[in-house]
DNA sequence: GACGTAACGGTTGAC
DNA sequence: GAGTCAACCGTTACG
């Protein structure tokens, strides 16, 4: 278990197979991209692989938001009580109808969007377990479904389908506030702007989200490292305000030493590209890599076992809080001094 | 050389 | 609680 995290990839960077990259890092690589630095330099810099970069790039501009998707966790379910509910009806208006008619009509009444209607092959398969013969009207509920009625609670929870709440996959959104969505997204992974690097530097909603934030404790908050990297990624505010969890997503930058040197700023970024993101005059590259900066973390905390520190506000975190403040005091925060700013105001207001 | 992307091995979390 | 599945990840290699 020591140290077992972490790989090198050719260009000499870190990474850890199977976890996104530190959101600093892509933060920067959008950064530099927005600064006209080719891919293939900023993958250079970072000494991230350019498919990476790309792919974050990409996504970027599609979604707009640095933040990585949520991992694990299957897709929402389509088959709602509520829509089981519609096709029921319209097959019961209708016995003859079709699988693909029913999925025109749940999309055209509304019912579902394009990014959660079920499928033909699911219709149709509602229409054989779920709802039976239709020569049974309000007989369905044979089995143990639900009523209709009993749908409604689950609303919340598909409604993940919808981002102003939260992502399809699970991925809360920590905040409606700040969310310029164009039109419905629907996305299959909402990315809401707030994160997106616009926000994030603009700092929109720090303030909105550091309330937010400093409420973690009475508010059903992301257990998730993803959702609590939303949370941080913000505004990347102090930290000492969500216990533990906090340190997700820190401790995913911390990971990269680089991160902290390597992300004095946008406008420091020929500096940081001639140390190089991982100064190899203090570290180590390969694995020692990882006993940089946060290395009292790392010496505790393996990069997984996100959920379990998250649920386990142990001994610790606030020694894990303070240390990170120590080791990395707020290096996102000097991408822009309107966020050092705007962080002030954030850290005084959850003081 | 730069770039996009499929394949790959890995992690994660819902079921 | 373990296993399965499907999402995601970043790297690598190829075109």
């Amino acid at each position: 278990m020591d140290q077992t995290y972490g790989e090198v990839n050719q260009l000499g960077g870190v990474f850890v197979n199977g976890r996104p990259l530190p959101n600093a890092i892509r933060l920067r690589i959008v950064e530099l991209a927005q600064l006209g630095i080719r891919p293939c330099d900023i993958s250079r810099q970072l000494r991230v692989s350019h498919g990476c970069v790309s792919k974050i790039l990409a996504r970027y501009n599609e979604t707009g938001s640095i933040l990585p998707g949520a991992i694990g966790g299957s897709k929402p379910r389509v088959t709602t009580p509520t829509v089981v509910k519609h096709i029921r009806e319209y097959k019961n208006g209708d016995p003859g109808i079709f699988a693909w008619e029913i999925r025109d009509r749940l999309l055209g009444d509304g019912v579902c969007d394009k990014y959660n209607v079920p499928s033909v092959s699911s219709i149709s398969r509602i229409l054989r377990n779920k709802i039976g013969n239709v020569c049974h009207p309000g007989h369905y509920e044979t089995s143990k479904h639900h009523p209709p009625q009993s749908a409604l609670p689950y609303n919340p929870i598909y409604q993940y389908s919808y981002p102003n709440h939260m992502s399809p996959t699970g991925t809360k959104m920590g905040t409606a506030a700040g969310v310029p969505m164009t039109g419905h997204v629907g996305i299959h992974r909402a990315w809401p702007s707030a994160h997106s690097v616009t926000n994030i530097l603009g700092l929109r909603s720090i303030i909105e989200s550091s309330a937010s934030i400093g409420g973690a404790e009475a508010s059903p908050y992301p257990t998730k490292m993803e959702d609590w990297n939303n949370v941080n990624r913000t505004g990347f505010p102090s930290t000492q305000s969500i216990n533990g969890t906090e340190k997700q997503a820190i401790d995913s930058d911390l990971k990269y030493p680089q991160a902290p040197s390597g992300l004095p700023a946008v406008s420091s970024f020929v500096p940081a590209c001639s140390v190089g993101p991982y100064p190899s005059s203090n570290q180590v590259p390969s694995y020692g890599v990882y006993s940089g900066p946060g290395a009292g973390y790392m010496t505790g905390h393996p990069w997984q076992s996100q959920s379990s520190n998250l649920s386990h506000s142990g001994p610790g975190i606030a020694m894990h809080g303070g240390d990170i403040h120590a080791s990395m005091p707020f290096k996102h925060l000097s991408a822009r001094e309107g966020m050092q700013q705007s962080l002030h105001m954030v850290r005084r207001s959850s003081l």
